[in-house]
DNA sequence: ACGACAATGCAAAAGATTATCATTTGTTTG
DNA sequence: CAAACAAATGATAATCTTTTGCATTGTCGT
């Protein structure tokens, strides 16, 4: 994912925008980051980029396709990248930790839910909430 | 649902209760309202109910499991009065139209993704965004 | 390098929800 | 049935997230 990427999707080459994309890119296992997140992790790289930017660079990312947007409980958007697979995901609503998968059997019945309904399906969200392994020792001790 | 369930929850039977209960028993097909949509609701029915205690009461409500909260997209969260049986939501994106379903499969894949990641699982939420019979014609002409 | 136009940063604004606090209203008790 | 207490309300301010306006700066094609 280089800057010709953004040129691809009409998108200026800009610092802040490769900044962002390097921000996400090295998340790793903390790949849902809201947009105040990617703001923090910024400041600490010493990359000086305003909120609204963030904010503003987000929504073009999502709309490019580079990233999805999910609406987790909790009142704010948080963001991946999206790397081509659909998944879904399972949240632990103790420690925050969000496990992705992906189940055909439901994808399918979604589908065919839709046509039942007369629906063409544009998207769907799926999240399931519980409380993982760890979190369920430490509530025992 | 009549006064004598506020007291078994542990709420007193107060006016803007008994008011809100009375809008969201009546909402019918507008089954899903915003606290807004309730607030407004109240005032053209002439009862003089603060936006605060709306939000105030519907949050009570939810957690004496009389209401259930969605989060639709869109920022504002939605309630719907909880008649016992569980169910998941098709949305329309044109026209917000919502219609409501339940998947036997789909309910037991997601208790086994749950167990498969170690997770108990408390809650789920499941929406499907697309666009309604009315509006696809609509958009041919 | 230049000029058009997009992108940025800051601060203000907007939208949804929650907190504060003085006042009012249910409920309980004598 | 009225006093007494606690809970609930309403108005407003505060909070939190996200968006917008606008002057300034940066990109990119020529």
């Amino acid at each position: 994912m280089d800057s010709q990427f953004l040129k691809k999707v009409g998108l200026k080459v800009t610092l802040p925008r490769i900044k962002i994309l390097e921000i996400l890119e090295s998340a790793g296992t903390a790949r849902h980051m809201s947009a105040e997140d990617v703001y923090k992790a910024l400041l600490e790289h010493g990359d000086d980029v305003g909120l609204a930017t963030v904010y503003r660079v987000l929504t073009q990312f999502e709309q490019a396709g580079i990233l999805t947007r999910h609406h987790f409980e909790g009142g704010q958007s948080v963001f991946e990248m999206d790397e081509g697979k659909h998944h879904d995901h399972i949240l632990c609503t103790k420690c925050g930790r969000v496990d992705e998968f992906v189940d055909p059997t439901i994808e399918e019945r979604q589908k065919a839910i839709a046509d039942k309904f007369g629906y063409t399906m544009t998207d769907h969200s799926l999240y399931i909430y519980g409380v993982c392994k760890e979190c369920r020792k430490k509530e025992k001790a």
